[in-house]
DNA sequence: TTAAGTGATATTGGATACAATAATTGGAAT
DNA sequence: ATTCCAATTATTGTATCCAATATCACTTAA
């Protein structure tokens, strides 16, 4: 038995999932990129088996996929899935404000707003989990446990493509504006404008980024 | 020289997965209820080591719940879930329904309306898969892969509230009438209408439902 | 009598070992 | 030379084993 301390409590498979999970978002793991489960242990100081556990868990979120006795494999990328992940969140999170809305306390509308300030500072590869923030932060006095999950999961798999996209100041100047103009509708305790200003802003940044995805041509999952 | 695996693919932890999720939708493994990691291997014929795996893949899909070092149980049943589940429903099932009117030929129509005939006709323990099967083939031309998967995952999580509440036959004639009205307005090819009759019908449900759950009272996991 | 501490036990988490399956490469025959 | 087949190899799937942790009962002291 090696001493080495063992202050983690969270069990490998969280870990060794969450460090996976960073790694595709990151694009640092690419769509297609074999996920050996041999390599993958030693590179986590691990056995297989947790290493098995953690893929089955990103398979169930969708950034991996696994071909029984074939391996996993990094999820591919598709506009198609991305145009159909945005229309999810038009649908989403427009439900999602208007139940957050009537539960919005000043003080909470204004940490939401701090995350907008920062989002705003920020560079261009703190956008994606910025922005996450700003939407899960503003629908979870919504308190829809299942929707916000939902939500979240969404963006985690937008993030992905937002990175693949060169994405223009013009781009990101637009999306600060219409937060801004959330966060007024919000402040208004406007549920229906709140709601409508989402599903524009989600509906103009999915056309925006489909776009540039279609200049940058498909990614599919190997030759 | 491989013959098409059809039962060869899922591999154990499948097996395992599909029979556990059957009977927790059954109604045979009540929330709550431990899910011992051995008896179940012995129970299937197996180790421990695939029924750890279904298990994990079985939370993901939100029919366990999984505490570290504590154990898997079958989760728990609330009705604030299931409002939950009716809203996503109601909002995702509209979309499916939109983009598959569209591309559905007269021959699919068929399809779904022999399924609904089905359903008519047989009894209550079947109304639940039937049920799932008319919305699933109808939204099937949508060419949605992600949000059919969503909508099929809640018809599923749905399942298990309509199998402890008392359904009365008032509620299948008036859900059997819905139906036969939505396929209506699918020959007519009018997206409009069918998507209305849809979220009417799924409020509907859900309302009906969530009466009767309210006088169930919480099934919560038994402490 | 009750509460806290300690040890026993059951159950899960992780590692190693083994079996099965798919990919690859080399060889032989046409 | 090319194609088909077989043996080898690499990788996953499953089983067994050990360690870590939580639960529970029992003891002991206030």
């Amino acid at each position: 038995m090696e001493s080495r301390g063992r202050e983690r409590r969270g069990t490998e498979v969280t870990r060794i999932a969450a460090a996976i999970r960073k790694q595709i978002l990151s694009g640092e793991l690419l769509p297609g990129a074999p996920l050996r489960q041999e390599s993958l242990a030693e590179t986590h100081a691990a056995s297989r088996m947790p290493v098995r556990d953690a893929l089955r868990v990103l398979e169930g979120e969708g950034f991996v996929e696994m071909i029984p006795n074939r391996g996993a494999r990094v999820a591919s990328l598709d506009p198609k899935d991305y145009r159909e992940i945005c229309e999810l969140r038009a649908v989403l999170e427009p439900l999602a404000i208007r139940h957050a809305v009537p539960e919005l306390s000043d003080s909470w509308i204004d940490r939401v707003e701090a995350i907008q300030a920062e989002a705003e500072t920020a560079g261009i590869d703190r956008f994606g989990a910025l922005n996450a923030a700003f939407h899960a932060t503003l629908y979870e006095p919504a308190g829809r446990p299942r929707l916000l999950a939902q939500i979240r999961m969404l963006h985690d798999l937008a993030d992905r493509y937002l990175r693949i996209a060169v994405v223009e100041l013009d781009y990101l100047a637009h999306s600060h504006a219409e937060h801004r103009a959330i966060l007024t509708a919000c402040r208004a305790r406007d549920a229906d404008r709140a709601a409508g200003l989402v599903a524009e802003h989600i509906a103009k940044a999915g056309e925006q980024l489909l776009g540039r995805l279609a200049q940058a041509g498909r990614i599919p999952p190997e030759a």
